[in-house]
DNA sequence: ATACTTGCAAATGATTTGCCAGTGT
DNA sequence: ACACTGGCAAATCATTTGCAAGTAT
């Protein structure tokens, strides 16, 4: 039971840029270390840690490193329903996700884009709502949601 | 990926109205369900199949008990978080949920209560949501949710 | 009698942990 | 050198599956 960081995240442009941040940070740029980056960079998405750990690095130090750069504040996850989670690198402005219980399709909010619903759930509950890490799940338009 | 069933499901009143129902369907009234129903009733609210299985009975056949109870229209199943899939009785009207990822604490929503979040992330992105299978996550009002 | 059910063991899938050897800095 | 990491095996947690023996109807 994790809070997300409130504050604007920062962005990282590039590979060099991580690779920074870790050193400051005391860390060690390890080849596993800069595999699972290298993987999240050429991702441009969400990819499970099975993916990012590819043949070469052992899923043990995927999810090691996952976590280190989650605290770092360069990665994020997302539980989209019941399979493995999966990790992308944070952008600026988060995206949020909703899944379609029927097809399983899923859709991606652009920042901004669930403000009103967010708004309609504070003002009647007084709970501020993320649907970054875990989406909302319903029937898309396709499935009977419009 | 199973849809829930979209028209109003029936209310079962008491536990001899579920045995009728199961025998209706083929089913037989063994120990092991009937304490199953029994844990249900008893719960008032959620409960997780290690819960409802007690000392009494095999985890294995409250799960498939639950399973089978679930495709009567009896019982549904919630994932509040990373725990186990907590199961109820199916009432006359969903309930839906939010838990605050800061402390924990769940808040159950009422029938309706979530109608014009619903309506404006139908009205953005065409898509029904529904918060009774997968809940809403955030922070409540204490956490900084207002 | 015969299908439906159970118990028990074992498998699954995702993720975590322990521990010692390896290696960036 | 020395703290940080990696590999590998094993543990954990929730849930599912296989199968032979048990029992409701």
């Amino acid at each position: 039971m994790t809070v997300a960081p409130r504050s604007e995240p920062l962005r990282f442009r590039s590979l060099e840029e991580v690779e920074a941040a870790v050193r400051r940070d005391g860390g060690r740029l390890t080849r596993p270390r800069r595999q699972v980056l290298e993987a999240l960079f050429a991702a441009e998405g969400l990819a499970s840690a099975e993916q990012i750990a590819g043949h070469e690095i052992e899923l043990t130090s995927v999810y090691r490193n996952l976590e280190r750069l989650e605290e770092l504040g360069v990665v994020r996850h997302v539980h989209l329903g019941h399979g493995p989670g999966l990790y992308g690198l944070v952008g600026d402005g988060e995206r949020e996700y909703l899944v379609c219980e029927a097809c399983g399709q899923v859709t991606v909010a652009e920042p901004g884009r669930l403000d009103r619903a967010r708004e309609a759930i504070r003002e009647t509950l007084g709970f501020d709502a993320r649907f970054t890490h875990f989406p909302i799940h319903g029937l898309c338009s396709a499935c009977g949601g419009d």
